[in-house]
RNA sequence: GGCGACGUAGCCAAGUGGUAAGGCAGGGCUCUGCAAAAGCCUUAUUCGUCGGUUCGAUUCCGACCGUCGCCUCCA
């Protein structure tokens, strides 16, 4: 079966083919580091790795860039927002840059979300900048006013492909305020002159400035990908004008298409509205993540389709929290009853046909994932492997050790490399031998007062380990205990 | 005003021209000292409203109502 991918270009469900047969490349929109990401950004980052991994997943090899922002991305108030950002926390533009780059990249390490192959950034690109800046004024694409450059939309009649916008359109639109240096309200900033205030300047042969928000993008994917490349990932609030500018910049410099396949996340919303900065609404990674684990963010942003918007709520937090400990509780009693098992015995001749049926599973998930990377049914068919899991462990059937171990690597492969919900070290029980060793001298002190029927003494043992995050779970024989999610 | 998306049970969320996946929450039962975990059963005559096409529509078409996004701050 082919995977197909829902273009924004085309607005059509189409057969994925990468120009490169085996290679797959990819560009997204990162984010501009003036700050701590929020949920928004782990949407969004969340279902791009998910495109990722489930790429690698199917074989193909993933070539991942994905920028930073650090200069040119202005506040509505015109202001720089790496400048604002410093000047509030009284940095040098560059350092309050490096914070929020490592700020951002933990987040993403503990979501699980995987590196990207280069992690470009604007202010390190700025030759390369300049001279396609030089480019488009000498072809008649750009045209330079008092030490600014900007790209003249009027000279491609492409322009607003992605976002299906007319230029008319755009004139009749009412906040579309008109820069006096500009010949066209839609025309945007390549190069801006800077004043006394900006401090991240660099010389130019328009004078000191610095480069506009697109630029960056169109400049480091052509040179990290070529083109044209095969996927341009980001969010949709930034079809237009953002990535509309990046295509038209992009076309008119490199005389060939930009990207083949744009796929867009729908965004994060909060009672309905967009979760932003501007809003205020928004909840930070690091401080969600003191309320749900990585794998519950992650069900959570997987359990709707990447394109649709999603609505942040406790409640929804909660049920995805509880979804993820659920598959986690069942891959733990997998693998509890694997190392239970001694190698050679088991190897009966009833698992064959549990094992055929089976990857049935393994089929069903992919058939989901290539249908435009439809996590929720993924899901959905987890669920049901996990429910025929916990049946197996449960009943009285003898199951095979081979049996056990290929359902072990269903999960593995689906829920762990391709959603990334399974956490690494599962059926590690703690930090280190010395937790381990503490716990099961409680357990077995508990044992004792329970032998005694000494509840009280027993239940506060228990409730001692629940305070530290250790839950413990009473099984026919023995005790069990894991750290909670 | 322009462009686009969406409205499915208490909540979240898939889906199909042939009679509604899955999750969470709720209810009942089993197991258990209690708990936790797990299992079994149970929860939409119905898919925003009204028309149309059809043997048959939640699914196609039209109108209407409602919600949301973008239209130069945003992942």
């Amino acid at each position: 079966m082919a995977l197909k991918v829902y273009n924004y270009l085309t607005h059509e469900l189409e057969r994925f083919r990468p120009i490169d047969g085996e290679i797959v490349r990819m560009y997204v929109c990162g984010p501009t580091v003036s700050d701590h990401a929020h949920l928004g950004h782990a949407k969004t980052y969340v279902a791009m790795d998910v495109v990722v991994r489930y790429l690698s997943h199917r074989g193909f090899q993933v070539y991942h860039v994905r920028n930073f922002t650090d200069v040119g991305h202005s506040l509505d108030t015109g202001e720089d927002r790496i400048l604002h950002g410093a000047r509030r926390q009284g940095l040098n533009p560059m350092e309050l840059v490096d914070i929020y780059v490592r700020s951002f990249l933990a987040d993403m390490d503990t979501l699980g979300v995987q590196r990207p192959n280069i992690s470009p950034r604007a202010a390190c690109h700025v030759p390369e900048i300049i001279t396609w800046v030089r480019a488009l004024i000498e072809q008649g694409h750009a045209y330079e006013v008092a030490g600014s450059v900007y790209f003249s939309v009027a000279s491609s009649p492409d322009y607003g492909k992605l976002g299906r916008r007319q230029l008319p359109d755009l004139q009749a639109g009412a906040p579309v305020q008109m820069c006096a240096e500009k010949r066209h309200p839609a025309d945007f900033a390549l190069w801006k002159a800077a004043d006394s205030e900006q401090t991240l300047r660099w010389p130019s042969p328009w004078g000191e400035g610095y480069p506009g928000w697109h630029i960056e993008c169109s400049v480091m994917a052509t040179k990290y990908l070529g083109v044209p490349f095969d996927i341009h990932g980001g969010g949709v609030e930034n079809i237009f004008p953002h990535n509309d500018c990046e295509i038209v910049q992009a076309e008119a410099h490199n005389h060939v298409p930009f990207a083949n396949t744009w796929l867009l996340a729908g965004s994060l919303r909060v009672n309905g509205a967009k979760m932003s900065k501007s809003l205020g609404n928004f909840l930070t990674i690091r401080d969600a993540l003191h309320l749900y684990s990585p794998e519950a963010i992650r069900y959570f942003v997987l359990s709707s389709h990447y394109r649709a918007p999603v609505d942040f709520s406790r409640d929804a937090l909660k049920a995805a929290q509880r979804g993820a400990n659920h598959l986690h509780a069942a891959v733990r009693q997998l693998r509890r009853r694997m190392q239970e098992k001694l190698p050679t015995e088991g190897a009966g001749t009833a698992a064959l046909s549990d094992v055929s049926s089976l990857e049935t599973y393994r089929a069903r998930f992919r058939a989901a994932m290539d249908d435009d990377f439809n996590t929720p049914v993924a899901l959905a068919v987890l669920s049901d492997l996990v429910s025929e899991t916990n049946r197996m462990l449960d009943g009285s059937l003898l199951v095979s050790l081979g049996t056990l171990s290929t359902i072990d690597k269903l999960f593995r492969d689906l829920a762990g490399d391709v959603l990334g919900i399974l956490p690494r070290n599962l059926e590690m029980q703690g930090d280190g031998q010395m937790v381990g060793e503490l716990v099961s001298y409680l357990l077995d002190l508990r044992t004792e007062f329970r032998d005694a029927q000494e509840w009280g003494r027993a239940d506060a043992i228990r409730e001692r380990l629940e305070q530290v995050g250790i839950a413990i779970e009473d099984g026919p024989g023995d005790t069990t205990w894991h750290m909670k999610g």
